[in-house]
DNA sequence: AAGCTACGGGG
DNA sequence: GTGTACGTAGCTT
């Protein structure tokens, strides 16, 4: 180790500790090289709550842990506050979060709080260390291969500078005959790309002609998983962004990685790779933050995207007004089995260009979000909304003197998820078709009701204060109360997010496109409207279900008053959800609907108030399957420029035929754009007709299912338990987690025993019956019953048409 | 009608 | 430090 002091300035990207409760932050000098900071200073603390402190505060200075790793360094006690009420408390600095643990079980009828509170995630909160904003280190530089480390160092936050000029690669990569399983896979990877600003690079293993520069033909798949490594440690990216790379992309390539025995050693401090399967899985890479850039569009931007759809093509057309290249699975299978990769090349790098300039888009929300909250971009970009909000809570605490409550033990968190209560009111819509829809919604409803009714579980009272409108529990009506005297912590915390980001818009009305402002807006926005998902959420600290329950009695009290006085005002109210309503201006104009707005403002509370959300030039709203009332959020609409905005509806679902989708997608723009229904039915009629003549190519027949569990553990055989298990008769492999392709074929008997494999179906042979009945008129059924047209008869009609 | 099973993202 | 999201719909029984 070298002996001299020195002092440096860095940015850290990511954090991370070992079991000794060393803290390594990762970062970028100032002068663009990669350091790992190690502080091996930090006292970890907890809070201990309970009788007879002072005794427990002597045994604790002699003890010793059952286990000799921990140590507890020091105590001292404290007035503190907890659910906003005075406690004494007993503060214990360990060595360990782990030390905790022994003590709890050394001392009966003590209550432990904050221990179980990441100890990096308390490190950045006491040294007040945001991540990607400017440090200062002191210590001694040595280093591990190629990467800068300062050991023993004293580490400190310097001022408000975010990290600039971040070197950011996207990967992507494709796979040959992918069958839906992690498990021992034996379909190889065949690319893999590697974009950044500037950088273009396509990894592949086999021979072609046309070979563009970037592409870089390797030995064998093994020695371009090596490659790969070997550029991401040679140029050391900042940010490693994927497309559902959480759930795909590295996933796979670990996969494959420990089939072929290469070692994915991509972290800073020469760590693996390492990847959690299942539901909540994550590729973490220590020191480079890997974002999943679809899963944190899809989490933390549904706000303001509202997209049916979060696949790559979709979110770039959104976005980056952008395509995706046109490639099925089969072309690229042929490509590689032709050894014809040119396509396949640019296709590959094309997605990994889509997800880096997605990323640039979303990456000052993301930063936005780490400098509120505090914590590392690789977790920030993970967390559920309710989590959001809790890691917030828990930095802020200490400015109310406040102890954290605890997470809930398993068996708790099982009792809170049978607990369920009412949520918002959705309007049954009327299914129709209407004119000229006008969209409010209510700005930030859930946190503005937090605030001026103060709920918090520290305010909830029995029988003064703020009372929420009846609530049915159970079979009878209760009421609550929140004590309206003192101000809680929660609330406090919401209000002042609330004000903060009032005073941000009040500088973009000026400047309506500072991009970084409105990205601080869109942070404060969502984390105060994840207040109330956290009140909700069976894993949160402050889970209470009935500061939820009051919370959503509030919003449907105040929507649905919005909605009577709409009506009063003569307008038709079509669909409501929670905070938002649809009005159909009718003989009415715009401005009648901004008057209305400007006089439901006028008479509600400080914190709450009706937005004009956005004019369309028409809507469908359509009906439950077998009911006439309307479906629930189940609607398609278009705006003045022609943008339709489709929600609910199953165009995007892999489990319906291609020509399902195709003819629900067609006939919905096509009646929104023409306000009749006459050419969409014509178009219908003529897709029945060539389905009936076997005009369709059977690829847009093909039915997608996953098989989920092994074969013979199914009970019920469904069609595609059936292909399954012909396709293990003819010798494939077929297992939980296969993607079972399928055509229902001409035949006799149910839709299993016509279920056959794409290639076992010849021309014309697939079953037109089951495609017209099942697939193509349920998927528009709904929409033609609007204007009273049954389809089912008109199909009939056409057949005996056809039989003269 | 009830029970079972699938969808999302990726290839 | 861990979990099979969750609301909706088709197919079989």
């Amino acid at each position: 180790m070298a002996e001299e002091k020195v002092k440096i300035e860095f940015y850290p990207l990511d954090i991370d500790y070992d079991s000794k409760g060393v803290i390594s932050l990762f970062g970028k000098r100032v002068n663009g090289r990669k350091i790992i900071v190690r502080d091996n200073g930090f006292k970890f603390h907890f809070y201990i709550l309970g009788e007879n402190l002072d005794d427990i505060r002597k045994r604790l200075e002699f003890i010793e842990l059952p286990n000799v790793n921990y140590q507890v360094l020091r105590t001292e006690m404290c007035k503190m506050n907890f659910f906003d009420k005075p406690v004494d408390a007993l503060k214990v600095y360990v060595n360990h979060p782990a030390a905790a643990r022994y003590i709890q079980q050394e001392f009966d009828g003590i209550q432990i709080k904050e221990a179980d509170i990441n100890l990096g995630k308390k490190y950045l909160i006491e040294k007040n260390i945001t991540p990607l904003f400017l440090c200062a280190a002191e210590g001694y530089l040595t280093r591990i291969k190629n990467v800068e480390v300062l050991e023993n160092a004293k580490v400190n936050a310097v001022e408000d500078k975010i990290v600039e000029n971040l070197k950011i690669f996207a990967v992507d990569i494709e796979v040959y005959g992918f069958t839906g399983s992690f498990e021992n896979v034996k379909e190889p990877i065949i690319s893999i790309a590697i974009k950044g600003d500037g950088f273009d690079k396509v990894l592949t293993w086999r021979e072609f002609s046309g070979k563009p520069d970037y592409a870089e033909i390797l030995e064998n798949e093994s020695e371009m998983l090596k490659r790969f490594v070997e550029i991401i440690k040679e140029d050391m990216p900042d940010y490693i962004v994927g497309y559902y790379s959480d759930g795909f992309d590295f996933p796979y390539l670990k996969a494959r990685a420990d089939k072929l025995n290469v070692r994915l050693n991509l972290g800073l401090d020469n760590s693996e790779l390492k990847v959690r399967y299942g539901i909540g899985n994550k590729a973490r890479i220590i020191g480079i933050p890997h974002i999943d850039v679809c899963k944190f569009v899809k989490t933390t931007m549904d706000e303001s995207l509202k997209l049916d759809a979060y696949d790559l093509n979709s979110v770039s057309k959104e976005l980056l007004k952008e395509s995706k290249h046109e490639m099925t699975l089969e072309e690229i299978n042929n490509a590689w089995d032709n050894h014809d990769l040119e396509k396949l090349c640019k296709y590959n790098l094309q997605d990994a260009y889509l997800c880096l300039e997605i990323f640039k888009k979303i990456k000052e929300n993301l930063h936005e979000l780490v400098r509120l909250i505090g914590i590392s971009p690789f977790e920030l970009a993970r967390l559920s909304y309710g989590q959001l909000v809790e890691n917030y809570l828990i930095k802020r605490a200490s400015e109310f003197n406040e102890i954290i409550e605890n997470k809930p033990p398993n068996h708790e968190i099982a009792e809170r998820r049978l607990d369920t209560y009412q949520g918002a009111f959705v309007m049954e819509p009327k299914p129709g078709l209407y004119d000229d829809v006008v969209m409010l919604d209510y700005r930030s409803l859930y946190p503005s009701i937090i605030v001026s009714k103060n709920i918090s579980p520290s305010t909830l009272n029995k029988n003064k204060g703020n009372k929420t409108p009846a609530i049915l529990i159970g079979n009878k009506e209760n009421v609550y109360y929140f004590d309206d005297n003192r101000k809680a912590f929660i609330p406090s915390i919401i209000q002042e997010i609330i004000t903060r980001r009032q005073r941000i818009k009040e500088i973009l009305r000026n400047d309506p496109d500072d991009p970084i402002l409105k990205a601080r807006s869109y942070a404060l926005k969502t984390l105060a409207n994840s207040a109330y998902g956290m009140f909700g959420f069976f894993g949160a600290r402050y889970y209470s279900r009935e500061c939820a329950e009051s919370i959503t009695a509030f919003g449907r009290d105040c929507i649905q008053k919005t909605i009577e006085r709409a009506r009063e005002d003569g307008f038709n109210v079509v669909y409501s959800d929670t905070d938002s309503i649809a009005l159909v201006l009718g003989d009415k104009h715009l401005k009648d609907a901004e008057g209305f707005l400007a006089r439901v403002n006028k008479e509600l509370p400080e914190f709450m108030e009706l937005e004009f959300e956005r004019y369309y030039s028409r809507g469908i709203f359509v009906g439950k399957k077998g009911n006439t009332r309307g479906a629930k959020k189940k609607y398609a609409l278009i705006d003045g420029k022609g943008n339709f905005k489709i929600v609910g509806f199953e165009t995007v679902r892999k489990d319906w035929s291609l020509i399902a989708r195709e003819v629900q997608k067609r006939v919905l723009e096509t009646i929104l754009r023409e306000g009749r229904h006459e050419n969409a039915l014509v178009y219908v009629k003529e897709m029945i007709a060539k389905i009936n003549n076997k005009e369709i190519e059977n690829k847009k027949m093909v039915i997608l299912t996953q098989l989920k569990m092994d074969i013979d553990e199914y009970r019920q055989i469904g069609p595609h338990v059936a292909v399954a298990k012909k396709l293990r008769e003819q010798g494939f492999e077929v297992r939980s987690g296969s993607l079972i392709r399928f055509i229902i074929q001409d035949g006799k008997g149910m839709i299993r025993d016509k279920a056959v494999i794409p290639e076992m179906c010849k021309k014309g042979c697939y079953d037109s019956e089951y495609y017209v009945n099942n697939q193509v008129i349920p998927s528009v059924q709904k929409i033609f019953e609007i204007f009273d047209v049954n389809l089912e008869d008109s199909e009939n009609e056409q057949k005996s048409l056809g039989e003269f």
